[in-house]
Formats: structure tokens, C-alpha cells, sequence
DNA sequence: TGACACGCTCGAAACGTTTAGAATAGGCTG
DNA sequence: CAGCCTATTCTAAACGTTTCGAGCGTGTCA
């Protein structure tokens, strides 16, 4: 900048209100110096602009798992708007793993962005002392934080399970396994918690022994239904807390010799763009995820722009039961005891 | 830092000294400081740091579709290797679009990133001229642009697809259509190659109408295969050139009332986690994510600590044919001539 | 005892912007 | 013609670091 105002023989400061536009400057003048931009190829510095300014036009992203299609389809709407708005993002992801999270939160804070856009592994204490000192604006995105007060744009999620094992219940499923997410995360709790609404809705007793925790991993998901079908008295559906973990669901149900849906039936959380090309066809419930990006982006650029109101806003979608062919009637599975 | 130079009244410089072990400091002092440190809660200011320094610590990674599988499973190691390394990322995606790409690299540089890891849309002059001129390390992944003489790691796509054609033809196919993705990429132009290489070695003529471009993407793919399998002769196999075009093909075959792999066999470029658990089992290339990832994050880290040679690096990796059962031979599929 | 080296600490400049407020020039008014 | 206002431009401080070179005790050696 000295350089091009050298150039146009003019002071840096008249340079900076050409460029900033925040000053008056004579035609003449303006005139010179746009071709001394030229000329020099000038380019403004972006740091020494946000140090004296005191803002990034950056906002920090951090999803739970940026391997996973859900997670993916929301960042790539948010950063679609988000750059759009002129800002920049920062990703991260925490691999579901809390102590990764205040890492990458801290990294993301030391980078000074201006804002905050998370899908918390989970709410330990450090997580809430750092985003109480930053003091940063935060959206929540997919799950909630007990104790972070903040902006944030959840599914239904208590209701959508509900759906779906009511759904199963009503193919005369008595016997539903259910694969959780971990329950440190508020989707892994809401989520189970409508799969207990409905067996109480049916009048039926929750069984310890039908549900284990697959931690939204696939892996987990396929040790945590080899169990569920060695079991005594196997279950004849099994319902998969997200879209990780049914892949490991189907491995097992694979490698133990069944067949879904003729000897156990399947839904799943989260949809997938090949869920009615390839066989079984998954039931799932599919998440707005267009939808959720869009909101949480405009959530975080309302609060960047100051013209959010004081209290938080929560908003919370409904999914959609996808139903397709990997649920049978029960009447259907004729292995169903084992 | 000034606080903290304050309360424990001594200069700045004391105090930057102690935060970076830069210059021998007394034990007396340096407790004091890292006491004050402490207490005021002080954590120093990385914009400042970077305006002084001229170094962000950061890297700009642009892909072209943070929807693909393949690429998140990239990013997600190019992240893990370069975050152990201090620095962070920051994620871009260029749509598979020229212009797209060029905003948004311009946006990283604007940034002040360190280093530039970048799957580029295609090799338009801006995008030379804009690298060219902020002179940064950069490394290309997956594909290559003529006139960007830089590190790369690619996979050798010629071979993979050769290799996959063949085998097609082994099974006695001879019409098989080719679902290209965009000519503009190298990835594009060299799966055709191998295709066309694969043919050349059969004795087989190269028919243009067999070949139709999808861009890389399920909605392209999903009307190009519909052309194909509604022309006069249709072929009896369908390669695709990436993961999301197969899903296109897919639909086609279902919408137009085939099957696969009776009535058509199809093989693809990238692998899935749930190639061998849902039906039909599809054959295809799977690419070392893990390896591209790590050696992509090595090449800039090396790059950045300028311990690299003068001269680009270039990798070269290998696919793997990962053969299951969407292709059969041509005996068994009935339909074969409409 | 004087010279010197060494170890520690500090002052101040620099990185590249933005911006408040001062300065300047020119025109208008009374 | 003095005084004042307006429009434009400039000077300089500030943002929060890092780092060079200077300064200053202390101890060592001749």
C-alpha cells in the first residue's frame, strides 16, 4: 500500500479510502491511484487489515466426523452461503472424540475467527470454559450442548425415531434391536429416547439387552449387532442410530449368515443418495440436510452482523421415514426364532 | 502481552522471550511471567503473530466436491497429518467449476495461507497466472493441470481403467460404454485413455457413441446412461469413470427396467464401504485414500520447512481392481442384444 | 584495577493496515 | 478583506506481536 501511494504520489490513507471506499477522494485522485493498483498489482493484506480491525471474515467449522455424507452435504451448504456472504470457513472435525474437540476448538480460537459453527462431540466442562472465555457467536448444528446457551439448528430427532419404531412395531415387530450413537451426544440420547416412547406407546417393556452402543461408527455398529444376533433370543428388526453404523449393521447381519429383510428387517438414521438403487433397499429417516445448512449459516451470519435478538434461537426440523423394502412384516421372517 | 508485561513488571520483550524460548531468560523472571501468564489468562494474539511473522500456519485445501466419498476421505487424513503438524486447514471446494475455483483460491491466498493443496477443476489461464503469482508452495492431488509445474500426487488412472476394461473384455464384452467425467481434468482424460488403451490391445475399434460425458456427477451420468442403453445397440457393460457417476448409472439401469449385472454389467472408478454388503456387489477401483492423504500432507509439510528438492516431486500410485459381482460374462446375459 | 566477556533485560522499530483529527486550499459571505 | 465553511488530503497513532541492538550488572582474567 506505501508502495502504491508512492506511486500515485499520494498519502496511504488516501489509498485506504479509495480502496475501502470510506472517504471522499477527488475523481482526479482516485484515478491515479486505481492505476497505480494496477500498475503494482497491488493487494491488500488481509492480516494487517484483521489485526487492526479486529475481525477475520472467517468462521470455524467443526462437524463430529467430516467422513460422514450427513456431515458433508450440511458443510457444503454452509460454506456455499457462507462464502457467498463473503466469509471464509475453517474446518475441522473432532472424530468424535471430546479431547480432540477442545484442540481443534482452541486451534480454530487462536485462528481469531470471528464466529463458531459446531457439531460437539459432547459437552465436557473444557468445552464450555473455552467457549465461555472466547466468547465467541456460536451456532449448534445436529446436537445440542447442555450448558452452551446458544444459537442452534437440531432435527426432531425423539420424534423421527419414534416414527420409525412405531413403523416396525406396526409390522408386528415385537423384538427391536437398536443400535445407539454415543450418549454423550444429545442426538445419541433424543434418539433413544424415541425409541423408548414408542415401545411404551405399544405398551411393550424396554430390554436392556436389545440395545447397545455403536458410538456412530461402523465398526462399533458391527460388533454391537454381532452381539444383538448371537443373543438367545435374537431381535427380528434392528434400527441403526445414523448411516455409518448400519453399514456395520448390514456386515454383520451379512457375515452371520442372515438375510435382511427376510430374516431380519432394517432402518436407519440418515438417508443415502443410492438408499432405492441398491438392494435391500434401506428405510431410513432422511434429514433435511439442505435445510439445516442453510439455517445454521444464517443463524451465524445474523449473529455476525448483529441483528440477532439477545436470547438464542433453537430451531428444530423434522425428518422424513423413507419407508422402502428392508422392513418386513414379522409374519414374513421366517427364521425370526432362531 | 502488554498486561502481562505489566503485572509482572518487565518489558514486552521479556515476555516474548518466555512464550517462545526465543532468548535465555532468568528462572526468577520467567516464573513471574508464566505466573502472570496464568493469572490474566493470556493468550497471544496469532493474527499479530502472522502480520509480524508473515506465516499463518495455515494450509488452503481445495477439492472439487466435498460431497465425493473419495475426497473426504482425503481431506479427513490430510487434516489429521497436517493438524498434528500445527497447522490448521482450510477447506474449500470449487464445484467442479473453473470460475468457482478461481474465487476461491483467491479467497485462501487472500487469507495469507501458508501452502496450497489443491484438486483443481480444470487448467484455465486465471487459475496459472493466479498461482503464478503469489508463488506459493503448492501441491496438486488427484489430478494434474498442464503449465502448474508443482509437487502432485495422482493415482495412476490410465492402468486402473485399462486394467478394469480388460477384464470387462475378458468376460467377452464388446460393447462397453464409458461414462467420462470431465475432459478438462487429467483424471478425466486419463481414465478415457486407459479405456481406449484397453480397446487398442483387444483389437477393437474406439466408437464414439459408446462414450458419453457425465462430468462426475450422479446427474449427468444418470441422462448419459440413459442415451446409452436407449441407442440402437446397447452396451452390454457400463464403465464409470468416478463414485458418484455409478449411482447415476444405476438409476438409469433401474428406471429403463434392466438389472445389473443380468442385463447390463457395470464397473466403476472408486471404491465404497458398502460395495460388498448391498446388492448388486459392485466391482471397482479403489484408490489408496490413506496414501494420497499422507503423502499429499508430506509433500506441503516438506515444502514448507523447505527441505524439499528444487524440482516438483511427482507420486504416482497405484489402484486396486476390486472384482465382486456386478460384471458377468456376456454369455449370461440374456438381453444382450435388445 | 581496568578491560572484557557474558548473561540478562529492555527500548524501539517494524509488519501493513485503518481512522481520528489536523491541515490545507479554495470559495463564499458579510 | 477577514472570517468561516467545505471538501479534500495528510499525519500519526494504533492494532499485538517479534527481534535487533543497546545497556547494564557481574564475574574473570591479565
Amino acid at each position: 500500500m506505501l508502495d502504491v501511494a508512492k506511486a500515485a504520489s499520494v498519502s496511504v490513507a488516501t489509498v485506504s479510502a479509495v480502496i475501502n471506499g470510506s472517504a471522499p477522494v477527488s475523481p482526479e485522485l482516485r484515478a491515479r491511484i486505481e492505476e497505480a493498483i494496477q500498475v503494482i498489482g497491488y493487494k491488500r493484506n488481509a492480516i494487517a487489515r484483521s489485526l487492526k480491525l479486529g475481525t477475520t471474515r472467517t468462521v470455524g467449522l467443526m462437524v463430529a466426523d467430516i467422513t460422514n455424507p450427513f456431515f458433508t452435504d450440511v458443510v457444503a451448504v454452509i460454506q456455499d452461503v457462507l462464502h457467498r456472504a463473503g466469509y471464509a470457513v475453517m474446518l475441522c472435525c473432532n472424530d468424535e472424540d471430546v479431547e480432540m474437540q477442545d484442540e481443534q476448538i482452541e486451534l480454530l480460537i487462536d485462528r481469531s475467527v470471528d464466529g463458531l459453527i459446531i457439531a460437539p462431540a459432547g459437552d465436557d466442562e473444557t468445552l464450555k470454559r473455552i467457549l465461555a472465555g472466547a466468547n465467541l457467536p456460536t451456532v449448534l448444528i445436529d446436537r445440542l450442548c447442555d450448558g452452551i446457551d446458544t444459537d442452534a439448528v437440531v432435527l426432531d430427532n425423539r420424534r423421527a425415531v419414534q416414527d420409525a419404531t412405531l413403523y416396525m412395531l406396526g409390522l408386528g415387530h415385537r423384538r427391536i434391536g437398536y443400535i445407539s450413537g454415543s450418549l454423550d451426544t444429545s442426538t445419541g440420547r433424543e434418539r433413544l429416547a424415541g425409541y423408548k416412547a414408542a415401545l411404551e406407546a405399544a405398551k411393550l417393556p424396554y430390554e436392556d439387552d436389545l440395545v447397545r452402543i455403536g458410538n456412530f461408527r461402523e465398526k462399533d455398529a458391527y460388533t454391537a449387532t454381532m452381539q444383538l444376533l448371537t443373543s438367545a433370543e435374537r431381535p427380528t428388526a434392528i434400527f441403526s442410530a445414523n448411516n455409518l453404523m448400519v453399514i456395520g449393521v448390514m456386515k454383520a447381519i451379512r457375515d452371520i449368515g442372515l438375510k435382511c429383510p427376510e430374516d431380519v428387517s432394517v432402518a436407519s438414521f440418515d438417508d443415502f443418495p443410492w438408499a432405492d438403487v441398491f438392494q435391500p433397499h434401506l428405510t431410513t429417516i432422511a434429514q433435511p440436510v439442505q435445510a439445516i445448512g442453510e439455517q445454521a449459516a444464517q443463524l451465524i451470519l445474523d449473529r455476525l452482523s448483529g441483528k440477532s435478538p439477545e436470547t438464542p434461537r433453537r430451531l428444530v426440523l423434522q425428518g422424513r421415514l423413507m419407508i422402502r423394502e428392508s422392513c418386513r412384516p414379522v409374519s414374513l421372517t421366517p427364521r425370526a426364532i432362531a
